[in-house]
DNA sequence: AGCCAGGCTACCG
DNA sequence: CGGTAGCATGGC
């Protein structure tokens, strides 16, 4: 924190609310925090962005849109993040769950059964559109924890690295959401992990 | 020219 | 269970 500042995780339209964790505030945003999870796996934020950016112009970041609309038409405006046939039978997958929940939080459970959503998606939904403090790994952490030798084996499994987390931090929303975004800040900002 | 990017599913032994 | 191929695009 001291090196990087708040990062103010997750960026809705563009916008990293570094000074007000109020964020979200709506049905929308949470729904676009949901997309941009499905939309940034295994692929940079960069490309995320111009995909949420086409959703948005054709009025697609909307779950009773997307599951209606024609695949052609959702994979060409989700290209950009790649993986656009899968990245699209998962957006239409998780539309149809969304509005299922009416608006209530869902479980990580109900998350984990939804194809395409595995343990760091759900886990992003829950800490980032849900505001449940719950701890979010992903390859930046293992290889960090690695670095730092906290961890002695790199193929840690999710579970675990989880629990060790949560175990030593207080539970805390904010630290939680800027524990994960930090870890990921600093990893890309650094050719090498280590300080 | 390759490797990597805020993973997940399907399928293997 | 753990391990791995396939998925796709763009940046460096």
């Amino acid at each position: 924190m001291e090196r990087h500042g708040p990062q103010g995780w997750w960026p809705i339209n563009g916008i990293y609310h570094k000074d007000d964790y109020s964020y979200p505030h709506n049905e929308v945003e949470i729904f676009e925090i949901c997309a941009g999870a499905i939309l940034t796996q295994n692929t940079s934020w960069k490309q995320v962005e111009i995909a949420l950016e086409n959703l948005k112009k054709l009025n697609l970041l909307d779950c009773g849109v997307i599951v209606n609309v024609a695949d052609t038409v959702l994979k060409d405006a989700i290209r950009p993040a790649g993986y656009f046939n899968q990245k699209a039978k998962k957006l239409k997958f998780f539309s149809e769950f969304f509005r299922c929940l009416n608006g209530r939080t869902p479980t990580r459970e109900e998350l984990l059964n939804v194809w395409g959503i595995g343990p760091e998606s759900a886990d992003s939904i829950l800490l980032y559109g849900y505001s449940v403090p719950t701890m979010v790994i992903d390859t930046y952490t293992k290889r960090l924890f690695f670095e730092f030798g906290i961890i002695d084996d790199i193929k840690i499994s999710y579970g675990e690295l989880k629990s060790l987390c949560e175990s030593e931090l207080q539970v805390d929303l904010k630290l939680f959401q800027e524990f994960h975004a930090l870890i990921v800040q600093h990893c890309k900002s650094a050719s090498r992990v280590r300080i």
